[in-house]
RNA sequence: GUCCCGUUCGUCUAGUGGCCUAGGACACCGCCCUUUCACGGCGGUAACACGGGUUCGAGUCCCGUACGGGACGCCA
């Protein structure tokens, strides 16, 4: 049977990034198999579902190069009926019952302290079967009856009450659990009968054929309860695999209201990542290739060595840190991003760099024309000390315009340091009129004559003009920085920073 | 509370009984390169949660403890 995986995201928020590696696992397990990836929209709570969630997690998935999914996309509250019929069918089966107990109000805000309150006054009750329910042994003709009456009722489960259900979860091993632990799971709820998580779940994945569960470990013990509908429903049950959590620093749970913006993937892309470095770093969070001290992973190499059987069992931690600004991320995920951005193949990073030129109003079209070469080689000097692609527009701006702003401690460093380069940078400006070729070793040369020649270390002219040229005082060398800039704009700048001395 | 899962450097991890005086990566520190900052090169600090077994031998197998996580809903 060949493989069919499915991502199955509830569009209630932005996506987060353990799902996004979800959606890679599933991916790469399918693109390893030969089988297919399909995407489902798990959004049959419809109070929080939003359109605009749904996009957000289409565009997220194709920044990260898996939006490819092999069939139509499905929606799961176009199922209900499909799901409903599936309950219904179980109850004449005498696999599920119609429960008539009116239905109780619980407040959304504080279910799980309730659930695990009531789960403690449950366990505290003792000798007393707390799985039993009036309705269970109903017979049929009665429960039709009263629901034919227009009496209210809810379909749950009967699970056996001897007994235990298991699989073989293909990362965490075999797990079993007594029929005594799970209970008479709602499989519709009363009223207007829509159908709930764990059976339209069920009744998908058996639609649309999926052979290989792959999600989140905190579907891990809800598991068994699916087991039992597809084993109620006669079918085939798919190979569960769970994934291990992403947690956050003080290893809770990663979550929106607490983490903030770090956990959304779109946070990724509008903070200039690359989406192979990211998408190589989330690969790595939770699973590790067969060979060994392998991290930088092309997406054909990480189809190439995955296995679920390189899936670690405990969970990762995202470090970040939210006091200090340069570990706004894990600084493994930024570090692995500059990787990129400095390694890449320079058309690969070119039309990322033009987006980002683009959105900063500082692309020309020359660049891809007659400026081409001009654009690869300043690319090429100074992506080395980048780290994302917003530095482009940022630390970079001074290669791509004639406006930046000047760092103060730059200013203060490497300009006010000595009052004799007020006339010493006009000077240099007018000695580099006359360099030729305008290459960085003329350039060199023809500074350090200048710097000899006026008794001044050229230490003292190469760390003012860099703060010249680029309000900055980091770079690169500045014999390639004059050189790039050009002889021109390398003048007037140095003429402009004597008034800053 | 009950059930399930986990525990190797600060973090991501290698490790499937002898190859482990525990390897790699990020971060950190030092040196080299460099009249800047990075890159790069070299080196360093730093971990098998604890206690019992099994075994000639345990990070690796078993049991217990501790700690952490997850689940337990007419949410998904």
């Amino acid at each position: 049977m060949s493989v069919r995986v499915r991502f199955a995201p509830s569009p209630t928020g932005y996506l987060h990034i353990g799902a996004a590696r979800t959606a890679l696992f599933n991916w790469l397990y399918a693109r390893k198999e030969g089988g297919k990836f399909l995407l489902r929209v798990e959004d049959t709570d419809l109070q929080r579902s939003t359109d605009e969630s749904t996009r957000s997690i289409l565009e997220g998935l194709a920044w990260l190069g898996i939006g490819d999914f092999d069939e139509e996309i499905v929606f799961q509250s176009h199922n209900a009926d499909k799901h409903r019929a599936a309950a219904l069918r179980l109850i004449h089966e005498g696999k599920a019952y119609r429960d008539f107990t009116p239905k109780g109000e619980r407040s959304d805000a504080n279910v799980k302290h309730e659930i695990a309150e009531r789960a403690r006054a449950q366990s505290a009750a003792e000798g007393v079967d707390q799985r039993s329910n009036t309705y269970r042994e109903l017979s049929l003709e009665e429960s039709e009856r009263r629901a034919a009456a227009g009496e209210p009722f809810a379909v749950r489960l009967k699970v056996a009450r001897e007994g235990q259900t298991r699989f073989d979860d293909a990362v965490y091993g075999e797990q079993t659990r007594d029929h005594s632990e799970i209970e008479d799971l709602v499989l519709l709820r009363s009223g207007d009968l829509s159908p709930l998580y764990n059976l339209s779940v069920v009744v998908d994945d058996i639609e649309m054929g999926i052979t290989n569960v792959i999600r989140g470990q905190d579907h891990l013990t809800n598991t068994h309860k699916q087991v039992l509908i597809y084993e109620a429903l006669g079918s085939h049950v798919p190979t569960f695999a769970h994934l291990p959590l992403i947690l956050a620093p003080n290893k809770s749970k990663l979550s929106k209201r607490k983490h903030g913006e770090v956990v959304s993937l779109t946070t990724y892309r509008d903070r200039g990542f690359i989406p192979a470095a990211f998408r190589n770093y989330l690969a790595l969070l939770g699973w590790s290739p067969d060979e060994e001290n392998k991290e930088i992973l092309s997406l054909a190499e990480l189809v190439e060595h995955f296995s679920l059987a390189g899936v670690h069992r405990s969970n990762a931690v995202f470090n970040f840190s939210d006091a200090d600004a340069r570990q706004w991320t894990d600084q493994k995920a930024l570090w692995m991003n500059a990787e990129y951005v400095r390694t890449m193949p320079f058309e690969e990073l070119l039309p990322m760099v033009r987006a980002e030129l683009e959105s900063a109003g500082l692309w020309r079209t020359e660049y891809e024309t007659t400026q081409s070469e001009w654009f690869r080689r300043t690319v090429e000097l100074i992506r080395q000390r980048f780290i994302t692609l917003k530095d482009f527009s940022g630390q970079g701006r001074a290669y791509f315009a004639d406006e930046f702003e000047f760092d103060e401690t730059a200013v203060a460093k490497n300009l006010k340091k000595d009052a004799a380069l007020g006339e010493l940078l006009p000077g240099l400006a007018t000695r580099f009129e006359i360099v030729e070729p305008w290459t960085p070793e003329s350039i060199e040369q023809a500074l350090r004559a200048f710097a000899e020649e006026r008794g001044v270390k050229a230490g003292l002219l190469i760390n003012a003009s860099r703060t010249a040229l680029t309000g900055q005082s980091v770079g690169p060398s500045m014999f390639d920085l004059f050189e790039v800039i050009g002889r021109e704009r390398s003048a007037h700048r140095l003429r402009a920073a004597a008034g800053l001395v």
